[in-house]
DNA sequence: GCTAATCTTATCAACAACCTGTTGATAAGCCCATTAGC
């Protein structure tokens, strides 16, 4: 059965991602960036990526944590200034033209296998276990960690449905009697 | 302490079949998510 807890801190193979250390020439890029679109489709994402020579995996999560981070100035910060609407416009225009989400990823039952078995030996995979089984079935690892992370999710609400659904099953057999 | 990495949860959206379920991708997180490396 898969394990259904947050990783072991003690565990070995459950190391994370050594940390990407971006340089000032780095951070001025993408701070540029989000400051001209702090939503950035995949398409951008890629590009920036090349040109600060890093993983798009790596600008996503900086993007993710710089809304985090920002989103609250932001938002007073919009309220002083109303006058830059027309800007405003402008960059929400070439936002909505820039939502271009990745291609979906279509898993061949082979890889899917490989994946749920996986899963159900440990739900909570390092990074290098989530390294192996990239390399095992051909996929980007990021890809494999949003894969765990959505059969996680779902595995939980399944869960939480299963008490109603059994509560359903005795009413049922007492209605029967 | 700052911030990259990771987590859960909710939602969007593509796809297979024809309206809806499944599932990959993305966003938010409010006593402003938590964890952990530098």
């Amino acid at each position: 059965m898969a394990q259904d807890s947050p990783p072991n801190k003690s565990t070995p193979t459950n190391h994370r991602r050594s940390r990407t250390k971006f340089t000032q020439d780095q951070l001025k890029v993408l701070i540029k960036a989000f400051d001209k679109n702090p939503y950035p489709g995949y398409a951008t994402k890629e590009k920036l990526a090349l040109e600060v020579n890093t993983e798009e995996s790596r600008i996503q999560i900086w993007f993710q944590n710089r809304r985090a981070r920002h989103q609250k100035k932001s938002e007073s910060d919009e309220n002083l200034e109303s006058s830059q609407d027309h800007d405003h416009l402008e960059e929400e225009i070439q936002s909505r033209e820039d939502r271009h989400r990745r291609c979906r990823t279509n898993y061949t039952p082979s890889q899917l296998h490989t994946l749920v078995e996986a899963f159900s030996n440990n739900a909570y995979p390092g990074f290098d276990s989530r390294e192996q089984l990239a390399k095992e079935i051909g996929i980007p690892e990021p890809r494999i960690q949003v894969w765990f992370q959505n059969r996680r999710s779902r595995f939980h609400v399944q869960r939480k449905r299963e008490p109603d659904k059994n509560l359903e099953q005795r009413q049922d057999q007492e209605q029967d009697l």
